[in-house]
Formats: C-alpha cells, sequence, structure tokens
DNA sequence: TCGATTTATGACAGCGCTAGCATAATTTAT
DNA sequence: ATAAATTATGCTAGCGCTGTCATAAATCGA
C-alpha cells in the first residue's frame, strides 16, 4: 500500500521526456512547447506526482519558505500580522515557517539558526531588539529580512509599522484638545513590550509640551489583558480618584478598564475618559465604541511580503514603511 | 563578505575527522568517543556551522517539521490550538509549517500537498471534513496525522479534542436545572464551523428529551465576532421578546450579546440568561463572568503533538483523546 | 592469552532535484 | 536557399547530508 511516492524520473519515463523537461514544466520556467506541456502536465496528474521540495531546495540553494519570528500568539495582534503574511504568501507558492519568541532575544536566536538551516528566502522579524548574533547571521547572509510593527529603529533591510512615539504623542495632543487635564496611564510590562513603552514616552512628551503632567499611573507586571486593565484601573483610581482621563497601554487593557468602570458605575465617557491602542473589533463592539488609535496590523504583515518578494534580493538600501495610523474618535474619550 | 556557509566537510577537515562522525555529533547518534565529540564540537563553534536540513531531509526522506493545518487565524481559538502546539514542539527539533485552510476543503487539499512535499514526520488538521483526495494522500503515507477540536467521528490516525454534541446536550441540562424554559439561540455560519452545529444539536436534544423546544433562533450569515452577536441578539429578540435565556454559539457572540443588553438594559441573569462556549478571557473578565464552557484549547495542541512524537510511525490502532470540558457556571445563566 | 564482543570510525553511494552549458529543431531575415 | 536568430530539449555534475555496510580499536571473559 505504501508506493514509494513518484519521482521526476517516474514522470518524464511515463512523459517520454528527460527529467529537467519535466522540471521545467512544473516550475514554469524556461520555454516549453505547449505539445510537451500537456503530456507533461497528464503524466504529472495520471502519478500524482508531488515534487519533493526538499530535493529542490538543496540543488538550488534555497527554499520556498519564509521564516516568521513572532514574539507571542497570545496577544491578538500578532496573530493578526500573521493573517496578512499568509494573505499575502498565499499565492506565491512560498510558506511560512513560524517560530515563537516570548520576547526573549536569546531565544530568537536560536530559533533564528534553525529557521535560517532551511535556507529560506527572507525572514520576517518583530521590533529592533536582536542579539549581536542574531544581527550578525542576518546581515552575513543573503536573505532579507523585514523587521515589523515598529519604525522608531534602523533596520537591517526593511522595516514595515508605525512610530508608536508618535502614536502616543499623537493620543496625548487629540486629548489635551478634547480638554481632558487630569491624566493618569494605565500599562502593562515594559520589558516585553517595547512598543508601549514608545507609545507611552510619546504621550509624556505631549504633556509636557502642554505644560502638563501625569498625576498617576500603574503598570500591571505582567502581559496585557482585559482581566489586567480591569485590575489595574480599579488600583490607581483607588489611589487617585480625580482622574478625568485614563490612556491605555492597549485595547485589552481598556477593554478591561471599560468593564470596571461599569462595576463601580463610573460614568466613562462623561466622568472618566478611556483611551487605548489597536482598535480591536471588540472596543469597537462596545455599548460605547472605545476611543483608540487604529494600528494596520494585517497590513503590515501583508505589506512585509510584498516588499520582500518584490525583488530577489537583498534590498541595496534601507527601506522603511509607514502603515500609519488613525485616531478612533470613539465615545469614550 | 558573503562567504558560503560551511558544511560538514569543512567541520570534518578542521576537527580531523570522517565527514560521518560530524553528522553523528551533531545528531547525537550512534556511539562517539568523548574526545572526537569535543574536538568536532569546537569545530562546529569556530566555524559557526549550521547543518542544513534540506540535504539532511533529502538523504534521510524525512524533514524534523510538523504540517499544521488551520481553518483560520481570525478566531482566537485556533492561535490558542497553535500556541498549545508550539509549546510542545519547543523542545523537540521539530518545526511547525503552517497553513490557513478558510474552512474549505479544497483549499486544505490543495496546502496539504504542498506540505506533504517536505516530507514532515506528521500533520497536524482540523476536524474530519477532508476531500477524498486529502485522505487518500493521507492514509497511504507513512506521516502521522492528527485531527483535532472534534471527538465526534472516526478519526484517520488520531482525534484530539472534544465531543461538541455533548457539550451541547450538557448546556441544556444546565440549563434546564436552572430553571430557564423559553430557549432562544444565536448562532453563526455552520457551513464554515460544523462543530457549532454539533454543539446546536446537541443543545436540541436536550431540549427535545425534557419536553421543550427552542422557541426562536437567528443564525448571523458570517464568521463569529463580538459585533455579529451583538446584533444578531437584537435582531432575535425584536422578533421574539419573551426569552428567558439565549444560548450562543460561541464566546464572543455571547460577549457580543452581553453588550447589546448593556446597551438595551436589559438585566443579564436576571430577566435573561445568556451562555457561551469556550470560556475566553473576555467572558470571564465582563462584570458579569459569563456563563459557558471551557474547551481546553491550548491542551488540544500540545497533547496533540505529544502523542504524535510518541512513536515514530503511525500507531497499530485508531487513538481518540478527550481533552474534555467544564461549564463555567459564571452569572449571566 | 586468544577469540568474542563491544565501541568507535570511515568509505561509498545516492536521496531528488536544478544550474549551466550544450545541442537540436524551428522560424526568420536576406 | 543559406545564415542567423530563436525556441525547445537534453546531458552532466553536483547540492550537503545520511543509510548501509565494512573495518579498526578497545574491552571482556575464561
Amino acid at each position: 500500500m505504501l508506493q514509494d511516492a513518484p519521482t521526476l524520473t517516474d514522470v518524464a519515463r511515463l512523459a517520454g521526456v528527460s527529467e529537467i523537461t519535466v522540471s521545467r514544466v512544473v516550475r514554469n520556467k524556461g520555454p516549453i512547447s505547449r505539445s510537451t506541456r500537456e503530456r507533461v502536465q497528464a503524466a504529472i496528474e495520471k502519478l500524482g506526482y508531488v515534487p519533493n521540495r526538499a530535493a529542490g531546495a538543496l540543488a538550488s540553494a534555497g527554499a520556498p519558505l519564509i521564516g516568521v519570528l513572532l514574539p507571542s500568539l497570545s496577544n491578538i495582534v500578532f496573530p493578526e500580522v500573521l493573517r496578512g503574511i499568509h494573505t499575502a504568501l498565499a499565492s506565491t507558492g512560498y510558506q511560512p515557517l513560524i517560530g515563537v519568541t516570548d520576547y526573549d532575544p536569546v531565544k530568537e536566536q536560536e530559533i533564528l539558526s534553525s529557521l535560517l538551516a532551511w535556507q529560506p528566502a527572507a525572514i520576517i522579524t518583530t521590533g529592533f531588539e536582536h542579539t549581536d548574533a542574531s544581527r550578525r547571521m542576518l546581515s552575513s547572509s543573503k536573505i532579507r529580512v523585514a523587521e515589523l510593527m515598529d519604525t522608531d529603529a534602523e533596520p537591517i533591510d526593511i522595516a514595515v509599522g508605525l512610530s508608536h512615539r508618535r502614536a502616543g504623542f499623537d493620543t496625548g495632543r487629540h486629548l489635551i484638545s478634547r480638554n481632558y487635564r487630569r491624566f493618569g496611564y494605565v500599562g502593562h510590562d515594559w520589558n516585553a513590550d517595547h512598543r508601549a513603552r514608545l507609545r507611552y514616552e510619546g504621550l509624556r512628551a505631549a504633556l509636557d509640551e502642554a505644560g502638563l503632567e501625569l498625576k498617576a499611573e500603574e503598570r500591571f507586571d505582567g502581559p496585557s489583558s482585559t482581566m489586567a486593565g480591569r485590575e489595574t484601573l480599579a488600583a490607581l483610581l483607588s489611589r487617585k480618584p480625580d482622574l478625568d482621563v485614563v490612556v491605555f497601554s492597549n485595547d485589552d487593557m481598556a477593554v478591561g478598564g471599560f468593564f470596571h468602570c461599569l462595576s463601580a458605575n463610573i460614568r466613562v465617557g462623561q466622568t472618566l475618559g478611556l483611551f487605548g491602542f489597536n482598535g480591536l473589533d471588540i472596543g469597537q463592539a462596545l455599548p460605547l465604541p472605545l476611543s483608540t488609535i487604529r494600528s494596520n496590523r494585517f497590513a503590515i504583515g501583508r505589506i512585509a511580503v510584498e516588499k520582500l518578494l518584490e525583488t530577489g534580493q537583498r534590498p541595496a538600501e534601507k527601506l522603511i514603511v509607514d502603515t500609519g495610523y488613525e485616531i478612533i474618535a470613539g465615545a469614550t474619550a
């Protein structure tokens, strides 16, 4: 029952051509006459031939793979980026090979070297925090690299994302223009989420510029979650009840904050403003749509793939693609 | 700058041994004396040698890869399964190669054949709905297969999941025992989500058994989402306001329903009961924790990998692992 | 002490495919 | 009709690694 899978040779024999001709038909490369192509395709069909990628990769020193390094799968943001990657990849014949780093550059380095062992065409990773060894591996190879989410530093080859510092700054400006003055901040673990810190810094800068200050802040020591947002807002308000607006490190946290306000009978948008980051669906489905910033996560994944596959080689000069963001006015701030 | 990556031969020459000896050290296979091992490891270190997986896969007719077929990345449930898979894989040297099928068996078949081209050690897929061609590809190969989420049919090799029919049935029993009588149902697209339909059928069976009926039902024509749940519950209640409990196809939908009740001033848990499925964090962070069923998604992914890698071959007999579920009483029903 | 076992190493062929360079068949230009 | 281009096909030689079998060195038993 377990007959060996047919190889190029089998197809070639059946179609009465050489192996290389079959290879050309399969890869759609080089000139092939209509009649030969049809004969070969019939043979492929008949035998149920599936090319062996390992052999192809070995012979051509490169695999139709894209290595993808994500910090986490728990935060919905990264599956969405992955979805963008997948969508762009769907029509190309490339496949994603995924690794999860848990926000740890050393783990990233280990996974990176096992990804590189497949000789992928490109690597997609997150942020700019890599070990020196990782950086060396990447820049000494001919493999293209995209660094996602962030544009606040110099990329190895390509960066696709947005300026989190500016997003934070604009959050501050927006809320100030809406006459909020007594700001609070609810965040989560910065070591893991470097970009949340950048947004925080941007917010502080905007307040500074307007001669305002952050009246109170509280950071949850762990990853962001709805429950964390709920509890951390409760803690913040018990210390400092007289805030008029609270900026959250992201929407998960902000939605949790919203839930706290429901339980505590605080009139959101009137007594207290709430502001998030990401523009998740859940925030917009709330009884009051969440005021937040839309980061274009799906687009980040998709554009990264498009840019990477645009050329067959590493780009001559570094490229930064700003996918931007937009303020969603919402009804909570 | 772009010197060629070192190969086994380079390492062997530097260490003064044969290639096969280096290969044995790298793979930790076969007897090697302590002194040789150390010499070889030093050489590997010095050259920064990384084995070429494509070559290894070709030579040994098998790659340290696990093909993973997921129906979607939009629904948080699948990233969680993927997280379980990743966690179990982390220490094994295997890597996941991921495909997304969009709930389409034909697309699944295409992706499957391109995954098989890598000669992976195993395939993880979802549910039991496959094309005949897919089924043939899988059962005629020596590749192990795990089918996840569901235990309501006969697997190819291994099934890991829970009985959705029983979960639906127990939902009905539980709510009946809590004296609910006038049932409504809010669902989403069944063609995509076969398991939601099984739960629905289980619910109907429980009602039947108790001499009750579903007073009203409404299905959103599209994937589940918070917004869909919100709108669909609104539609259901406008048609049939006198329900005392609504069962949702999953937690996303139920959370949306909760939001509708907030907006419409319906007292959840008193005037109207709400019941979900999955036990997502978001449901438990609500001001009233959602009454629902916990499906153990992370465990499903993890256990699938463990079972697949337990033996080096296809299991002699089919295996079904029931990861079970538990009712979370919550406060909404 | 000598063969029998165990442990350590190596030679060689080949996995299935593709790059690179011929060569053959066909078409076009003059 | 003949040379010059163009189009179509094939041959050869690996890509870097591992399975198989052979051989050499070390250990053991009586």
